[in-house]
DNA sequence: CTAGGTGCAAACTCTTTGCAGCTGA
DNA sequence: TCAGCTGCAAAGAGTTTGCACCTAG
């Protein structure tokens, strides 16, 4: 079944119009591997359509963070990086050398936090686990 | 024993000056029981000697991290926040309701961490785990 | 047709930096 | 003494916003 335009299906069902420079930019989410900044969103996104501006990535990405579309991510403290929240849950580890995000998943982690959390006394709405590791050197 | 002047002289055997700029700040970090943005510690800063300026306290802060005696947090991407880094390693649980900062440690957690890295090839440098939630109401 | 979206450029927030004068060791 | 530190103010980086025009539905 193909469901690659149920964003914009669900956008449109929201009252959300669906414009040539939100689609641009949906189209670059979708291609993205890797975590884009909202620079390179806006770089990637004028080669589809030249006239989407710097300021409508901002409010296309807030927009569609707000509605639980895209994620935001502030790696490292030099501009947020972004990527659509369609799959599973995961966590992130950053790569020291290359910059390299891996995603990666783990019940047992996500469970220890609940616990943590219920302990003392509250309920987790999100978090967010980053490890900054590095390859070890082969030798 | 009393070692509350210890961090002074770990920093003059570095050849590090020791200011009274500098000492404002350390005393203003160790008097937080909050995680202070750098704009607070520097109207906390010049309370005791209002000459510290803004350049001073980022100036400042950017010397005690690279020297390990202070952590630099981005809990919410509206400026960084600061602690000494005295104590054992800890992580944060941030209150959506009060913006209150919990410490908590789980070296369960920690273990598999370490582990997943492991498992991914990578070894850990270090990492960030912030929990974001509410305190349930009491009904 | 018209409310919502857009480009442009100015404004904002947080942080960094150049420079000339100051000061701790 | 004098290298390192400081205040000031200007510069940067990333993001947000006011406004007049544009366009999806």
């Amino acid at each position: 079944m193909d469901n690659s335009a149920q964003i914009e299906t669900d956008l449109r069902a929201e009252g959300v119009r669906v414009t040539r420079q939100r689609l641009a930019i949906l189209h670059v989410l979708r291609m993205a591997s890797d975590h884009p900044r909202a620079e390179d969103i806006l770089t990637r996104a004028k080669v589809q359509d030249p006239s989407v501006s710097q300021a409508t990535v901002y409010r296309t990405l807030a927009m569609l963070e707000k509605a639980g579309t895209v994620l935001k991510n502030e790696f490292d403290g030099a501009g947020a990086r972004y990527e659509l929240a369609g799959g599973a849950h995961h966590d992130h580890l950053i790569d020291l050398d290359t910059g390299e995000v891996i995603e990666f998943h783990s019940q047992k982690i996500e469970r220890l936090q609940a616990e943590i959390a219920a302990e003392l006394g509250y309920d987790i709405e999100w978090h967010r686990l980053e490890l900054y590791g590095r390859r070890p050197k082969a030798r």
